[in-house]
DNA sequence: GGGATCGATAACCCGGTGGCTATTGATTGA
DNA sequence: TCAATCAATAGCCACCGGGTTATCGATCCC
């Protein structure tokens, strides 16, 4: 019963974590390297958090060598869109419901 | 540093809080009651939720004798879509950089 | 081949958090 | 007035998850 939006949800919940996904967006591409050079933990850190990422779909990795290239998927938070744009639209729902519930009244 | 995204993922990341939240926008204002009796939690668990809940903004309480009722605030999900927004606007940036790069070799 | 670097894994610790039961406070209604 | 109901709070517990250090496997370079 665990859904797409309780991964995202949770994956993005922790700040390390996102704020990992957020430099990934941002500047494209990075070697663990580098994402643990200003993420303020230490690398195997990182490196769960990128394990954590992964499952999620979040990212990418490619081994190039004795390093792994990172790279955000960005397509994987459509989920997130979607959800959001569901709740707008089961309020929006709601609310032309009173509208209608209103104009039944005033005729 | 403590933003309103920490909160609101945060805050939505737990399945059964989430789902309270849901029903509050698909179903309009609810009692604690009616909210306990299908979230599968005991009721002080529920309150609980309520509280995160309100004081991520997510929800209002207003009460009405000795019951309490509790609505959605979609407003507060703002930060969340501008967050979703942000990273698409990260990643397309850098896609236009990438589409200069090969026109500027092109030539 | 051998030392150095890179990243993943193992093993462990600790704090936060979600759950529970019990209780309290407030309100209702018989 | 007094029992019953509603929701919040207190107090407790168990688990999960994010952090650490230590280590291993693999790759690079001298």
């Amino acid at each position: 019963m665990t859904n797409a939006h309780d991964v995202l949800f949770r994956t993005l919940s922790d700040p390390t974590r996102r704020a990992i996904f957020e430099r990934l967006c941002r500047q494209g591409e990075q070697t663990v390297g580098a994402l643990t050079a200003q993420s303020g933990v230490s690398q195997p850190a990182v490196s769960k958090h990128l394990g954590v990422l992964r499952q999620a779909g979040l990212v990418r990795d490619r081994h190039e060598g004795r390093q792994t290239h990172y790279s955000a998927q960005l397509a994987a938070l459509s989920p997130l869109t979607d959800w959001t744009n569901q709740m707008n639209a089961f309020w929006q729902s709601r609310f032309d419901d009173l509208e209608n519930l209103l104009k039944r009244m005033d005729q």
